[in-house]
DNA sequence: CAGCTTTATCGTAAATTGCCGATAGGCGAT
DNA sequence: ATCGCCTATCGGCAATTTACGATAAAGCTG
């Protein structure tokens, strides 16, 4: 039978995929650090509040200490958030800029060039 | 000693922690639909063209058909695609209203009803 | 300095995700 | 009806995530 071209992987790998964009690892890292409702609520409690201290927000979670503090970190490392020592706590505060450069990229998702 | 408190695992049970809301769940269903490039990636090329088949989709990729599919299931069930059926094929085109909603999910993340 | 408080990190278990090849199912064409 | 194309799903594996208790690290406070 002609079935051995079948057995190849890939017919012709030169086909014009399209590597991983910047812009969309950068949607989805900030995408990332809200995909979980926890980290929402952390989120809100912070907005809402201008700042808050990490005891408060702990106590305001149905999750351990432990949990929280994660939650926190992926909020840090996503670029949500960000924390200053404040004597023997820590004071939590949304980034700045945070959330309108997450909704300019959702804009520029479409009409990126194209019309 | 009156310490018979501390040992407690809470002192107050009735501590006023926030129940998950309901929306924080909505933002995090649709954040988690964007939290992975190549459905980033999916998504504007989707917004890009108006529609396009799935075929199309698996060629502008670099992963294999079966976890684009994956990644078409995750973006279908978090509401920001939508697919019909089209003979043999299937045409996916982003669902209309997504992007606005989940932008207002954001917006209303702040300024709830403070302020 | 000893002790208490506050927060981050470690270690671990269960569940989930991401990726793939292989396979099943639907549909049009022969 | 059978063949061939297109897509979804299954099964499996490695890696990651989520959750927690326990422990370490850092600082006031007395």
């Amino acid at each position: 039978m002609s079935d051995r071209i079948r057995l190849m992987k890939r017919p012709s790998p030169a086909r014009p995929r399209r590597a991983p964009a910047k812009e969309d690892e950068e949607v989805a890292a900030l995408a990332w650090g809200l995909a979980h409702p926890a980290r929402v609520a952390i989120l809100r409690l912070l907005l809402d509040r201008r700042e808050c201290v990490c005891g408060a927000i702990v106590d305001s979670m149905p999750l351990a200490q432990a949990t929280v503090s994660q939650h926190l970190k992926v909020l840090k490392e996503t670029g949500w958030i960000e924390g200053t020592i404040d004597g023997p706590r820590v004071c939590y505060c949304p980034t700045s800029g945070a959330k309108t450069r997450f909704m300019q990229l959702l804009e520029g998702l479409d009409s990126g060039e194209r019309r």
